[in-house]
RNA sequence: GCGCGCGUAGCUCAGUUGGUUAGAGCGCCACCCUGAUAAGGUGGAGGUCCCAAGUUCGAAUCUUGGCGCGCGCACCA
């Protein structure tokens, strides 16, 4: 037997209740158990770090991740849910600064590596509760317990295979180059790092003067303006350069002889003029080529003495000043500036390739060499004395007060702009940087990663070619090694005598080695404290210890370069690494690569989806592993807002935690908001508003529905136990082998109706699903709980309360029996075709509907069920369409009588009904639920109007579908034509003749078909009618002195059900009336119906007089007084 | 600057290959129902489909150009 259910259902409280059951009968394990051995779905975690609280947008991908895994164990396949915990990198360095009070590598240093590394790996886990929490909650179905973690031993010596085979293949090389440099944390970052750190911000903008030297060296009054946002690159300035075909001038402020002259790119000097707020006379004209070669005296002598400048020879012979002279550029443009590019090749990476191009025009070793005057902590050495020991940011406005000084300064302002910061320590702006890094050749790839990319299914589909193409088609070699201390080490070790190297792919591999030496400092330290993780064995400092013998050098020793990675790495490399591949794990990889599934945030386009990406295309190629790969689909999910449609941000407090939405709503809520609220890749504004009203449309309108089954199910003592033996899964078939089941065929049109709608719903949401559009199904779903409840319940609700037993047998009420049988059917294949997305609600409904029905017998789990494909043959579409046609009078009609202010109350003698579209069976459909209809309506007669043109007109108006294409010119004409032809002529013409031919105006005529028409119906003025596109209502408005009567009478039974509510009396509770009215009228209506308004109120008896002791109503019903009592 | 996405009712959003009267939910107003009931239903008001030009017999839908918002990219010296 049911249990009974509460009609004011408790979500939260519920949610906590089914966690446990799935806990204690661990479901989970066994929803894989029962796929074990079927085709595999395969899905991979992308790991979060958690070493941050878990927010709203978690929850949205957890749902996601969580949904397509259910969905497809519940469709037969077997889909393993490994987590996964991203554990390296800035992140953790930075939260352990914070909570040591330091910042720089200095003090890191200062501090210990050793202990530093230990807090880390303390830190990673600092909100694994939040994070376990969380997803047990939200009902995120992953194996916590088997969770790969990027700092665990034998994750780190996957990643180096990985990057051992690189090097091995010179994919992976060291470099000098102009890179982001993160100063403060002396680093160097790669562009997707760079890319997040980027904000508007406002710089100091300066017009330098350079000047021009004379042949003695000596600074002219002609100077070069040139244009910089970064003041403090000026001491480190090298050359100047400008476009050779670009035209120059020479400006002097007007009228003043001997005032400075400046040169600039012609096109920029008017809007120089206007910054200065000057007129200037152009005194000379020149060619950029005429520029090419002058020497200038920079800014700052920090590495030129003063007077003639520098010569070396040149490779072609002759000799030329190395530094300090115009260049020419292609890079030089218009836009902005002054057409006078300021370059200093240490702090930009097109101007070190100035200086690359310079060294090459001289002989070799005497070109300009890479000057520098700012240390990688980024403050000024002291070869730059005005700066030295600052940071360099901080010295720009005395650097443009000094310039000021020195009578350099042309003008100064502001210049918003967007500049980078560190990622995880905002407040750090990145300089450029000359840094020697290693690189992964990603560019030498983009062609193969690109067409990796065509193949892989990406939804939204324009990431494909949009940002993520893109992305691949700027892409630029992937900076990965980072001088830090938290992350995989660089598994590169140089031989100290001839700078050879290699790169060694495990522990074991260096263990191999002749002379290894250093292993012990970790064994010491491991005794010291046996508490200590042995993953740390691969980690600084421990890794830096290790040393063996050269292969290249005699008594020359290996020793590993400083370097950690980029912490995406790690994650790219999660498809092998997550089982130890190919140390370890072998059948666990080869069975799950590539996913089928994976769906983040669009913020992992530069993150973990290039990283997968970039990896796997460099490593398995396509030849044995055919693209796409690492993952077949990828869900893009969009951005979350807070409540107020920006940004969530935790001091602005515009979201609602997530535990606190829990709480309130539950989990189901929350998920329901996420899946049926928007198609997932829209941003979602997350607004608890927003999620609390989901909550109504769905999940309570499916537990109304659920708690009148078992209310009336248990009154009636519907047990399915009882009437079948096996239960087996429920299906359809299943339940068919129920004592007393009528096959549906010959159940009643309602039924046939109801199983008719939810086996065409679930065929539909399963061809949703499969192409992975949740939203589309959740929306098919709420229309299904739509239809059960507010059509299949309603018209139903007799059938429930009529007399007699549930029952097949004599004596029983068949009919009754169906209806139970058809609701249960419905509920349980509801609570399955909704158990992904909503998995604990539907979870109650079959722990109740199955498993307390049937024990042991029936699935212990809806989880544990198949997902319902939906049954073609117990689809009936006619029936769909005729029920919507009935749905849809039923609304006319109460849509007629509210235009005439007709309240349903009032009984109406009749409604006739014209339909659009003429078709006889519809009409005789129609006529047979003569019955519904006139019980809906409150009508005595229901008829099919025999003379539609009393109340409707009717119009020819051309299908323009079909018209359109054979007309196309004429079709305006056309149009024209049938508004001016008679209508009724027509349709006669072409019901005679299939065919008619209408003049066009102009000339000419067309032939129409019966089919290129579409007759429109239009109600008449004057009648109490409702029109839609497929019929026309009409209701009778007049009134007789019986209809009034009876009319009166509804209306003192609704006075008198509101007072048996007012008085909280339960529904079976009996009751004494006593009425008094001074209205002839009214007491004579109440007396001939007296024994209707008894039994609707569930009154022993009733009086015309006072009752002493009764509550008491008096009211005045259309200018009739009556007062009720009202006695229990 | 370049690229991607989005602009539809007061709010949040649907709108299927261009087609006749552009929809839903919430909110608002009115009404109804009441043996699921601190629920439920019906109806109504409310729209220059961001603007403009073009293609077309016909554009919310396709093209181009603007404007606005969000995001991304980075050789902005």
């Amino acid at each position: 037997m049911f249990e009974p259910v509460r009609g004011k259902p408790d979500f939260p409280a519920l949610e906590r209740s089914i966690a446990a059951i799935w806990r204690d009968g661990g479901i989970y394990r066994k929803s894989l158990e029962r796929r074990r051995g079927a085709k595999r779905f395969v899905f991979y975690e992308g790991p979060p770090t958690a070493n941050g609280m878990p927010h709203p947008g978690h929850c949205l991908t957890r749902t996601i991740k969580d949904l397509y895994p259910r969905y497809r164990t519940m469709r037969g396949e077997y889909c393993e849910r490994k987590a996964g915990w991203d554990t390296h990198g800035l992140p953790v360095e930075v939260e352990v600064c914070k909570e040591l009070g330091i910042h720089s590598k200095a003090e890191i240093e200062a501090y210990g590596v050793e202990p530093f590394i230990h807090k880390c790996q303390e830190s990673v886990w600092r909100y694994m509760r939040e994070w376990e929490t969380l997803t047990e909650r939200i009902g995120f179905w992953i194996d916590l317990s088997q969770a790969y973690v990027t700092y665990h031993r034998r994750f780190v010596e996957s990643v180096w295979w990985a990057l051992a085979t690189l090097f091995d293949q010179g994919l992976l090389y060291q470099g000098h180059k102009i890179v982001w440099w993160w100063a403060q944390g002396g680093t160097a970052l790669s562009s997707g790092e760079v890319g997040q750190g980027y904000r508007e911000v406002a710089d100091p903008s300066v017009y330098v003067a350079f000047p021009l030297l004379d042949d003695e060296g000596q600074p002219t009054r002609r100077s070069l303006v040139a244009w910089t946002t970064t003041p403090w690159t000026l001491p480190s300035n090298q050359f100047a350069a400008v476009k050779a075909d670009l035209a120059y001038v020479v400006l002097r402020e007007a009228g003043v002889a001997d005032a400075p002259e400046y040169v600039i790119a012609e096109p920029l000097a008017a809007t120089l003029g206007e910054k200065l707020k000057m007129s200037f006379d152009i005194v000379d004209h020149m060619p950029g080529t005429a520029l090419v070669g002058r020497s200038y005296a920079p800014p700052f002598d920090t590495f030129r003495a003063a007077g003639r400048p520098p010569v070396a020879p040149l490779a072609a012979g002759g000799e030329a000043p190395v530094a300090w002279r115009v260049v020419a550029a292609d890079f030089v443009t218009t836009d902005s500036g002054t057409g006078i590019v300021h370059v200093a090749p240490a702090f930009g990476e097109v101007d070190y390739t100035v200086l690359i191009a310079e060294q090459a025009r001289f002989a070799a070793g005497h070109g300009p060499t890479l000057v520098n005057c700012v240390a990688p902590d980024g403050t000024f050495t002291d070869a730059f004395g005005m700066g030295s020991g600052r940071f360099v940011k901080e010295c720009d406005r005395d650097i443009t007060r000094d310039i000021k000084a020195r009578g350099l300064l042309v003008h100064q302002e502001q210049y918003v702009h967007d500049y980078p910061f560190c990622w995880r320590a905002d407040a750090d702006p990145l300089i450029q940087y000359p840094r020697q890094s290693w690189f992964i050749r990603t560019s030498q790839f983009r062609e193969q990663m690109l067409a990796n990319n065509a193949r892989i299914d990406w939804l939204p589909e324009h990431i494909k070619d949009g940002r993520f193409g893109n992305f691949l088609e700027t892409n630029v070699d992937w900076a990965l090694s980072r001088e830090r201390y938290w992350g995989t080490p660089l598994p590169i070790w140089v031989c100290d005598e001839t700078g050879k190297m290699e790169a060694l792919p495990s522990y074991a591999a260096i263990l191999a080695k002749p002379g290894v030496a250093g292993i012990d400092v970790f064994e010491r330290a491991k005794a010291a404290d046996p508490s200590l993780s042995d993953d740390l064995r691969v980690h600084k400092p421990y890794i830096d210890a290790v040393t063996y013998d050269s292969p290249f050098a005699k008594n020359a020793r290996m020793r590993r370069v400083p370097e950690v990675i980029d912490c995406w790495f790690d994650s790219g490399a999660m498809p092998f690494a997550q089982w130890g591949w190919p140390h370890a794990g072998d059948a666990e990889f080869k069975a799950q690569f590539p996913a089928d599934f994976i769906s983040e945030a669009i913020d992992q386009t530069r993150g973990w989806f290039y990283s997968q990406l970039a990896i796997s295309t460099l490593l398995f190629g396509c030849e044995a592993t055919p693209y796409p790969h690492p993952f077949k689909t990828c869900i893009v999910l969009g951005h979350m807002l807070g409540e107020d449609g920006q940004k969530m941000s935790k001091s602005r407090r515009n979201y609602r935690e997530p535990a606190e939405i829990f709480d309130k709503y539950g989990a189901d809520a929350l998920r329901w908001f996420f899946l049926a609220g928007q198609p997932p890749w829209t941003s979602i504004r997350y607004s608890e508003r927003a999620i609390r009203e989901s909550v109504p449309e769905f999940l309570l309108r499916l537990w109304n529905v659920y708690s009148f089954f078992a209310i009336y199910a248990r009154i009636d003592g519907f047990d399915p136990a009882s009437l079948l033996a096996t239960p087996g899964s429920l299906d359809h078939a299943d339940l068919a082998c129920a004592k007393g089941w009528t096959p549906v065929a010959d159940r009643g049109e309602l039924d046939r109706w109801m199983l008719s709608e939810v086996h065409a719903t679930a065929a539909e949401m399963v061809e949703r699903l499969d192409r992975y559009d949740h939203f589309g199904a959740a929306q098919r779903l709420s229309t299904l709980v739509d239809a059960v409840s507010n059509w299949f319940v309603r018209r139903s609700r007799d059938r429930f309360w009529a007399a007699g037993r549930a029952d097949a047998g004599p004596g029983g009420n068949r009919d009754k029996l169906d209806a139970y049988w058809t609701l249960y059917e419905t509920l349980l294949t509801i609570a399955r075709l909704a158990a992904p997305f909503v998995p604990f609600v539907t979870e109650a409904i079959w722990q109740n509907l199955a498993v307390a029905a049937f024990g042991a017998s029936a699935p212990e789990s809806v989880h544990l069920t198949d997902y319902p494909l939906g049954d073609a043959t117990l689809v009936d579409a006619d029936l769909v369409r005729r029920m919507a046609l009935v749905r849809d009078v039923a609304s006319l009609g109460r849509a007629a009588r509210a235009a005439e202010k007709l309240k349903v109350r009032q009984p109406l003698s009749k409604v006739e009904v014209i339909l659009a579209a003429a078709s006889p069976t519809d009409e005789a459909w129609l006529a047979a639920h003569a019955d519904l209809v006139c019980d809906e309506l409150n009508v005595k007669q229901f008829e099919i109007c025999r003379e539609p043109d009393r109340y409707i007109t009717r119009s020819v108006l051309p299908d323009l579908k079909k018209l359109g294409p054979r007309l196309g010119k004429d079709l305006p004409k056309a149009r024209d034509a049938l508004a001016k032809a008679d209508a009724a002529a027509l349709l006669a013409a072409l019901a005679a003749d299939g065919r008619a031919t209408i003049p066009l105006t102009g000339g000419g005529a067309a032939v129409i078909e019966k089919e290129d028409v579409i007759v429109r119906t239009t109600a008449r003025e004057g009648w109490a009618a409702a029109e839609s596109p497929h019929a026309v209502v009409v209701v009778a408005s007049q009134l007789t002195p019986e209809l009034v009567a009876e009319g009166l009478v509804r209306e003192v039974v609704h006075a008198i059900q509101s007072q048996r509510k007012t008085l909280d009396l339960d529904f079976t509770d009996r009751i004494t009336l006593g009425f008094e009215t001074p209205s002839a009228e009214l007491r004579g209506a109440l007396e001939r119906h007296l024994a209707y308004v008894t039994g609707e109120t569930l009154a022993e008896s009733a009086v015309f007089a006072e009752l002493p002791g009764a509550t008491s109503e008096s009211l005045d019903l259309d200018g009739h007084p009556l007062t009720i009592h009202v006695k229990t």
